[in-house]
DNA sequence: CGTTCTCTGTACCGAACGGTAAACTGAAGT
DNA sequence: ACTTCAGTTTACCGTTCGGTACAGAGAACG
């Protein structure tokens, strides 16, 4: 019995390894194990290894709320956006049963390796968010400092969240801010 | 020439590695290289290696909040006491530049390892502000959400903080949630 | 059929991992 | 002086690490 796969199927589920163990918690054993793929078909798909491995499940994380999230917040009309946004958030981080990948990796020493991407993903999401504020009509000062306020307040909230066990602070204060907003 | 440690000494060291490393990217290779001590002596003071450390340096952050946070939140008066806290909390984090150990923790499944420690810490910030609110004359429900959301407000101004590579968001991040108590 | 190309399985490498054992050093206690 | 004991040093253990090499499987295409 032969299971092919293509890049495409096995990026997500590397990328939930990552999420949960982090970069240097993650080895290639766990993915192997969890994926059902053997090194050799790892390297072929990553030739760079681990190191390659984790920079694309970046791209794809960062690709998906570029689309999801970015790019609605600055096409469509403010709350429209915003909105999408909100419902993006929530169903991605499946109402705080999830962490961000991305804020993972920029507590440790991980950050330096991939520091042009971590900053670029929270870089253009808290833009993206203060433009939208911006034409929706507030404060362009005020606006920058409640984009970077909301998107502070969604990585607080995961990690309390987790470290409480507990949810529901996640889906808590995703309404606070929503309400303030 | 012999270098003789106390315990004490060492566990400050250990839990900057933690905190700049996290716990799966902290080896005792790094621990021997930076604190200058040799496995054997580490050995001598934590029979029960990495984890024994780690456990260790999760008390001692705890403990020194307790002392500098939490006891004076309870005791004092409620803005005095809170007014302490801020000052302690922007200390300890270097506005900005130095990442919490216990979020940290949180995020891979380093938290199921210390899962009891990590809850309790945040539970008893929590718990201790919001207990500072309701003396300070806050209606009890209103409390109990501000009092979460400055906890998570402040371990997502360290998330970002990093991430932008900019501790100037840690300190807006605390002055606004100053003014909003 | 034969070739090509993509993907897989397995065996292997040196280095680093967390951890152990035991001999040693030096100061304090008697 | 002799013991005791906290702390150090060094060598070493088995395992796992990230990474490599390479033969083989199987569909696609001529």
């Amino acid at each position: 019995m032969r299971t092919v796969y293509e890049k495409a199927d096995v990026v997500p589920m590397i990328a939930e390894i990552f999420r949960d163990l982090g970069y240097e918690g993650t080895s290639l054993s766990r993915i192997t194990e969890r994926t059902g793929l053997g090194k050799g078909s790892l390297y072929h798909f990553f030739p760079g290894g681990k190191e390659e491995m984790a920079a694309t499940v970046l791209a794809e994380v960062d690709g998906w709320f570029e689309r999801f999230v970015f790019e609605p917040l600055r096409r469509d009309d403010p709350a429209q956006g915003i909105a999408t946004m909100w419902a993006a958030v929530d169903d991605y981080f499946r109402s705080g049963g999830r962490v961000c990948l991305v804020g993972a990796f920029a507590l440790d020493e991980t950050r330096d390796r991939f520091a042009t991407a971590i900053r670029g993903y929270f870089a253009r999401w808290i833009e993206a968010l203060r433009d939208a504020l911006v034409r929706g009509g507030r404060d362009p000062a005020d606006a920058a400092l409640d984009a970077e306020e909301v998107v502070l307040g969604i990585q607080g909230a995961l990690v309390l969240a987790r470290a409480l066990g507990d949810p529901a602070v996640f889906t808590r204060a995703l309404d606070r801010l929503k309400d303030r907003l």
